[in-house]
DNA sequence: AAGACGAAAGTGGTTGA
DNA sequence: TCAACAACTTTCGTCTT
């Protein structure tokens, strides 16, 4: 997995921009760059050209300062000490202007409600702190960007959080977090879509086998069932039954089946309670899952030797 | 009576003209 | 911008255990 970059080393702001056009990640207030390549177009990520979009990506002014600052830097040769002075004197200028607009705006007061939003969504889904911190990050990066607005704070807030936590690869169901936050599962869809779009932010498509454990421990499987359903999923993933599929679909279903070999049947509607899809999607998976991959044998094994 | 199964109609999101 | 489309859900009737 990629690290992400929280604070820029020079400065200590955590105003970071993510430089798409480059690959890079600029810090906003003093002009360093920190991170080259970080930029990886992952499948989920399109552009989707409207005037919205463009107005924000290309000519909004933080994005103006960035290349300011970064063009004066640069510009050693030509212009001499004095110049350069004078840059770093305007740099300081700019940025004391800019923290004190910021705490006089409603900027501040709204972060600190929305982490404390955070700190409770994240808390009551257990989630860890570094998870929480990724989520405050994106948050922060959405609130400069000006992104909250038209949308209440707590679905903006849910929308980070359901990024940070398929960021590090311990993905929670929009169900889970509509529970959590209680914010409509479509709305934390939605905008978890568009900061993810805006702020450029790479997300793998959500593994399956990401879910097994947490749904496995729900639905008190064994370690045995736990670890063929796995097995089952990386069959599955080499048939290629896994793109376009829900995810979670295909790891209840996996679940299911393992489930159902090692003589610890789930009836579907328990899968599908944990996993937050109904029957007549695991009906669906399953049924590829026996076609593909023959696991009828196994069951069949399993029934002799039970009667 | 409960669970499994499948058909049919509806929903929301993606895609390509 | 809109229609076709795929995945998924809801609902419901039927079959099996």
């Amino acid at each position: 997995m990629t690290t992400y970059i929280k604070k820029c080393p020079e400065c200590g702001s955590i105003n970071l921009i993510l430089h798409k056009d480059r690959g890079e990640v600029v810090c906003k207030d003093c002009g360093l760059v920190i991170e080259e390549k970080i930029i990886d177009f992952g499948q989920e990520w399109r552009e989707f050209e409207d005037d919205k979009d463009n107005k924000k990506r290309r000519t909004g002014a933080p994005m103006t300062y960035t290349k300011f600052d970064r063009g004066l830097g640069t510009d050693v040769g030509k212009k001499g000490d004095v110049y350069q002075l004078r840059s770093k004197e305007r740099n300081k200028y700019f940025r004391l202007r800019k923290w004190q607009h910021r705490v006089s705006t409603a900027i501040e007061r709204n972060l600190k409600l929305a982490l404390a939003e955070l700190k409770r969504v994240t808390s009551y889904l257990k989630l860890p702190n570094s998870v929480e911190e990724e989520a405050a990050r994106i948050y922060t990066m959405a609130v400069q960007r000006g992104l909250v607005r038209g949308r209440s704070m707590e679905s903006v807030v849910a929308g980070a959080l359901y990024a940070a936590c398929r960021r590090y690869e311990i993905p929670r169901t929009l169900d889970e977090l509509s529970e959590a936050s209680g914010i409509d599962k479509k709305e934390i869809g939605r905008t978890y879509r568009f900061i993810t779009r805006e702020l450029g932010i790479r997300i793998l498509p959500s593994n399956p086998v990401d879910f097994i454990p947490r749904f496995a421990s729900a639905l008190k499987l064994s370690a045995e069932t736990q670890s063929k359903a796995v097995e089952i999923l990386e069959k599955a993933q080499k048939a290629e039954l896994t793109s376009g599929r829900g995810p979670s679909g295909i790891a209840s279903a996996s679940l299911y089946v393992a489930a159902l070999i090692n003589n610890e049947k789930r009836t579907q509607r328990e899968v599908a309670d944990i996993a937050g899809v109904t029957e007549v999607t695991i009906r669906n998976r399953y049924k590829e899952l026996l076609k593909e991959l023959d696991l009828d044998k196994e069951i069949k094994k399993k029934l002799l030797e039970a009667s």
